[in-house]
RNA sequence: GGAGAGGUGGGUGAGUGGCUGAAACCAAUAGUUUGCUAAACUGUCGUAGGGGUUAAACCUUACCGGGGGUUCGAAUCCCCCCCUCUCCGCCA
């Protein structure tokens, strides 16, 4: 959520930098949430008046008794409740006021970076240089929805069976490259000095609210009813709300904290062509890194994880590209966010497997996550977050691009952790 | 699932109707002393708002888990809810 003071002191950067990403009404909007700060900063002021003539008379009647002047005490006391009730209805009009004005803010984006390019869609991003060579394949190379049943190490139809389409079993081998994926993105992670956290994979409302994915997203999120919880659809949202409500220790800036987690994703709406195999599920694996951070070198780091993402594709011999996301395709919550994607060979398609972000206060803003600052001050701080990386995809690229007459060859750096050299 | 205890500032923790936005201690911070480090001493120090100022000063409101209520006045009394802990039961 946009902090209100920005909001009304910077207005016309908010605007602009909405229109970036193509945030219809944007104009209409901010001035709304003005108009309606202002309304309700008018009523504030004056009820403050009102209450605190209250409390004055109130003391007032302690003394007269104190004194005893019961008749005294009495007369003000009864002039005490009639101002009362002005006091009680302007309290709830404050009420009304205050709710209004921050679903107004829910419903309106993070202020895209100002070297994010403006755009509406994917062609508007910018495309780096792809590093890494693109393998060329035999005429009769197979997508890997068929290799993983020409080898029997991926069963979708196991899946269906006890829970439903995008829910895959894994098996023998095809288990074994998960966990081995999974071992070695957290000992990269490790060496890069995130620190491992095993958070629940389900939580509370607050925190939904805390990194954005409520009221957004709410759909998309799987809920058990019966206790009021979400399925995590990114270890984001439970590792990032480990600071909700924290107020860190200028000195152990920047956190760094990753974590294993299995994600759930409803996915309502978005089943079509493109989703065969592995490229889409409901349930899925996924290694995150998160950062909290100081507003003043956040970017620093943005760069910095996104080093480490390409390290990993780099260590896994895959062919990849990172792009800018321009305006329009960022996330509700993002203030910059780098995607990579891999090239899946057999499909002859790019796969998005990691998307790197800052959301600077837009979630601390929520998360009320503060530091104080040299000079004392509070300040909210910067989360940062990215995958590093999402398993299926990369699982799909390895597996179609070293495809070879022999069987699938291992990316070198997984051997130890697998423990088998082919597939 | 049953019974009990409890939720107070960055932390520990005192506080049962007005003198309490809240003792004390710790942490933090500024300074004094000491050759350095350490220690000691002194000062400052909750959060979010509103008004006000060039900026301060200053004035003011709300907040002691959340929501209602009683009262002229509530951290303190009453009701509901949430959460945590302990014991019993069940159990990986």
């Amino acid at each position: 959520m946009l902090q209100l003071q920005v909001v009304r002191e910077e207005t016309a950067k908010v605007i602009e930098g909405l229109e970036k990403r193509n945030f219809k009404d944007a104009d209409a909007m901010v001035a709304s949430v003005i108009e309606k700060d202002k309304t309700k900063r008018v009523l504030q002021t004056q009820l403050q008046e009102e209450e605190a003539k209250l409390n004055q008379e109130s003391k007032r009647v302690g003394e007269l008794m104190k004194a005893g002047k019961q008749d005294e005490a009495t007369t003000l006391r009864n002039q005490i409740a009639i101002a009362k009730e002005t006091v009680k209805e302007n309290t709830e009009k404050l009420k009304v006021l205050e709710r209004e004005l921050t679903e107004l803010l829910y419903k309106i984006p993070n202020v895209p970076a100002s070297t994010v390019p403006k755009g509406k869609a994917a062609d508007d991003n910018i495309y780096e240089q792809a590093i890494g060579s693109i393998p060329t394949l035999a005429p009769d190379a197979m997508p890997h929805w068929e290799l993983i049943k020409k080898y029997d190490i991926i069963d979708f139809d196991l899946g269906i069976k006890i829970a439903g389409a995008g829910f895959p079993v894994y098996k023998g081998k095809g288990a074994k490259l998960q966990r081995a994926l999974i071992n070695f993105f957290l000992s990269e992670g490790d060496k890069a000095g995130y620190i491992e956290m095993q958070p629940p994979i389900v939580v509370n409302e607050a925190s939904g609210y805390g990194t954005g994915q409520l009221p957004d997203k709410e759909g998309q999120m799987y809920f058990v009813n019966e206790d009021g919880l979400y399925l995590i659809p990114t270890a984001e949202v439970p590792i990032t709300n480990l600071y909700r409500d924290v107020m860190v220790q200028e000195d152990q800036l920047p956190i760094k904290n990753m974590g294993y987690t299995p994600c759930f994703r409803r996915e309502a709406g978005s089943w079509g062509a493109h989703v065969r195999g592995l490229n889409r599920l409901h349930q899925f694996d996924k290694v995150e890194i998160v950062q909290i951070s100081k507003p003043e070198n956040s970017y620093e780091l943005l760069e910095e994880m996104s080093k480490h993402v390409a390290s990993l594709l780099e260590k896994l011999e895959l062919p990849y590209r990172r792009l800018l996301l321009c305006g329009g395709d960022m996330g509700f919550n993002s203030a910059m966010t780098y995607d990579f994607e891999v090239y899946s060979a057999a499909q002859q398609r790019w796969l998005e497997v990691s998307s790197v972000s800052n959301f600077e206060t837009f979630q601390a803003n929520r998360l009320k996550l503060r530091y104080k600052n040299k000079e004392g001050k509070t300040q909210l701080l910067h989360t940062l977050n990215g995958s590093a990386l999402a398993l299926p995809r990369i699982v799909a690229a390895i597996l179609e691009n070293n495809q070879t007459k022999e069987g699938i060859k291992i990316p070198k750096v997984l051997v130890p952790w697998t423990g088998f050299e082919w597939i």
